[in-house]
DNA sequence: CTGAAACCTGAACCACCTTTCAAGTTTGTT
DNA sequence: AACAAACTTGAAAGGTGGTTCAGGTTTCAG
């Protein structure tokens, strides 16, 4: 079962047990998303979980080891969301466009996720570099189908998965994170992204 | 000049003063690259400066200080490697190329520029921010220039110019920071690249 | 019902670090 | 030479917050 990142097994065995286990999980997320991993504390995160300081250490090992277990759950609930969007049937094309905007959309909705993920590139660093690569070699998969079924040109790989996976990443990060009044909305970004792959800027 | 972030003047008005504060810019910089922000500490930095703690405060106003002086030194950095490599004489894709090329190399060069300007995102958000909207903004400014002169379609906005920049932030991720054994040389990741960029992947 | 394991509590411990400061040294100008 | 301003020093103040722990409460199997 979900192990941690080492042998000591907190797992709760009563039901009270894995109410207090959520309910610190769920502040921890708040807290480290609203205040970054070095400004939350623990007081913080049992105080808004409703549980004494101390209940924190019969379920974590320590602050790190709860950043750990939150990245791990995030990063497994991007993909999830990523495969629940995408439809085998859709062509080649398709599914990269259905893909961006899936990620617009899920990213809109959980800013907290992707605050947690970006910082693991400081706190836990082995994390955010997996969440990157499993990611991007998911992204080649899809390209090597693409260039079998005669969709994309052959011999796509992965200099081309990564920068197709940074378009997107940035795309999130200026239309998402950062997005203004009066920029255009997601399908209409994953269009023209859509197109800029496709067909390229050239003349 | 480089005024700092508040009117808080501790520009040095000696040679032994600017020596003092090279030093400590230096120092500041490995150590954060090494470290990281939050485990480097100020008495780590003056140590490997080789002058006292209290020293360190003649200099800055404080830890974040030096961080975001660190920062806008470095962003500046960047943006002036990138304007040296780009020739106007050179066509619009070319540029282009040439732009991927030039940052790529100087990411390997100054690795600890690059962990420094992305913890930014936590440290000093605006500094972050504000780094790759300027960035993006040029970007912009050459795509509509090679639309105008026709070697790209028209059209070309913000979401094409942040598209390719994330492409090229996550190329310099992958192929820089966690290069491995056996992945093909700059240039002709550069090369693939760019081919993606003018011509898409679609068949 | 009963006892052991699981769980909870919060004060106190403790290690660490930023920042201050009063006293001393060096630099540059008159 | 002489003085003020610039610079340096390092001990100590002052805070913070992660982690421990001994003692109490709740749960649940037998």
């Amino acid at each position: 079962m979900a192990a941690t990142h080492r042998p000591s097994d907190k797992t709760p065995r009563t039901e009270r047990g894995r109410i207090t286990l959520r309910k610190l999980l769920d502040a921890a997320a708040t807290e480290f998303a609203d205040k970054g991993f070095h400004e939350a504390s623990i007081s913080g995160i049992t105080r808004s979980a409703g549980v004494a300081l101390g209940t924190f250490y019969t379920y974590f090992d320590s602050k790190d080891a709860v950043f750990r277990a939150l990245v791990s759950d995030m990063s497994a609930g991007v993909g999830k969301a990523a495969r629940e969007a995408l439809d085998p049937s859709m062509g080649a094309l398709e599914i990269e466009r259905a893909a961006l905007r899936a990620f617009l959309e899920f990213a809109a909705e959980h800013k907290e996720i992707y605050r947690i993920i970006d910082e693991a590139e400081f706190v836990d660093p082995d994390s955010y570099r997996t969440h990157y690569e499993t990611i991007g070699a998911r992204i080649e998969e899809r390209l090597r189908q693409g260039g079998e079924s005669g969709e994309f040109v052959p011999g796509l790989g992965t200099p081309e998965a990564w920068a197709l996976m940074g378009m997107n990443v940035f795309l999130g990060l200026r239309y998402v994170i950062w997005g203004r009044e009066g920029d255009p909305d997601f399908a209409e970004i994953a269009r023209r992204a859509n197109i800029l792959l496709t067909q390229g800027i050239g003349r």
